[in-house]
DNA sequence: ACCTGAACACCGTTCAAGT
DNA sequence: ACCTGAACACCGTTCAAGT
């Protein structure tokens, strides 16, 4: 945030403030994250802060409002497969652009308007699919549980296994596999040097999973 | 910890900070674990923790390698399905046990002993129950997203239904219908009052979700 | 209306000093 | 070997004061 004019500065908004969070965030952790590092970061006092935000929690709170505004809501024409499948294939890609927002989804009650919209055009895209009302709680329960528990993992995920030129991931997996208690752990030895090979990307997996959710839930639309 | 002679104190371990950890954040939030908080809990000072543990992140580590540590491992006999089922349901239980734990997960890279061990435990599980090792990743991936992300979201509810008498439940139902922008939002308003109806509970969908996903994973186990 | 300096009650961690 | 007091560089937030 440079300034070219500091006597006319563009004065701030709360909006201001959210998008320097979150690409704070993005950038340095939510550690560092503190009111006045972001301040700072604005060319401002932290107590200036104060005027847009009631507290660091309504911060948070439109940040994770902001996450929600990014996914691409599911489509209203075409069949409901392929609309609910982009859907969740843009929530893995925000929840992943974003790796605080899963972990700040925990401690978050209340859903902001752009969370609230988003879980409407779904539930509406699942209820026009033909599920009922409890079919859509299902539905959204375990489709929701898979995006969000499977960014967790994928954020969890130490290396990147794309960044890595083959003989790197070698060198890796051979040094993981070293210290490694075969004997003891035989069936995550063998996970591990099958992971490590080069063909393997974790990210991959998300496709996989997500053919048997939605295969799933075809099954269930009419009897549930 | 009341100690009954001060002068012959049982010493600290680093199994007994971990146990006052895990029961400090389980009673009054992560936000609450400090060191200063945890000495004070301990009858202790707060540098006198780094006798025992390196520093906070290794307590965090720890804290999740103990909460790991009480997740049932899949029996070995019996037929995977029932096995895998109970472990889940288990590890689901641990998540809502321990709220703060799951959002911990996120960042925490170096997996410790007890919960490399759970791992090969269920890994093993899969491998005998005649997936291939591709089959088992794709299998473990789908799994503990669900469950991570259906802990992430029960973690989240704002109100125990259970706790409530259906008065209260109307109560809120209405109270929370009323400032609903239902056109705006119709198939959330749709969902909102069938989810506050006395008889619905968030927990009982993690059931349904759990059998789609193994079907479904019955259905694959011989393809991939 | 919008911003800020000083202050309060906290953090994690280091380091030299105690027993 | 185990514990601690003082200190450092941080936190979120309040409040009275500035423009």
């Amino acid at each position: 945030m440079t300034e070219q004019d500091p006597t006319r500065r563009v004065p701030l908004t709360r909006e201001t403030v959210l998008r320097e969070a979150v690409a704070l965030a993005d950038e340095s952790g939510t550690a560092a994250l503190s009111m006045r590092g972001l301040a700072r970061r604005l060319g401002i006092e932290a107590m200036s802060l104060y005027h847009h935000v009631a507290n660091k929690d309504a911060i948070l709170d439109g940040m994770v409002d902001a996450v929600f505004a990014e996914v691409e809501a599911p489509a209203i024409d075409g069949d409901w497969r392929s609309a609910i499948r982009a859907r969740c294939s843009s929530l893995r890609h925000v929840l992943v652009r974003h790796p605080w927002a899963v972990g700040l989804l925990e401690s978050r009650t209340s859903p902001g308007p752009e969370t609230l919209r988003h879980h409407d055009r779904v539930l509406g895209c699942l209820r026009r699919a033909g599920f009922t009302i409890a079919g859509a709680g299902h539905a959204y329960a375990l489709l929701d549980s898979y995006v969000y528990g499977f960014a967790l993992q994928e954020n969890a995920v130490p290396f990147d296994p794309s960044g890595q030129t083959p003989e790197e991931l070698a060198a890796l997996a051979t040094a993981i596999m070293a210290d490694f208690p075969r004997d003891e752990l035989p069936s995550m030895a063998e996970m591990t040097a099958y992971a490590l090979r080069p063909g393997y990307a974790f990210a991959d997996e998300f496709e996989v999973g997500l053919d048997v959710v939605l295969d799933g839930l075809d099954a269930h639309r009419a009897t549930w």
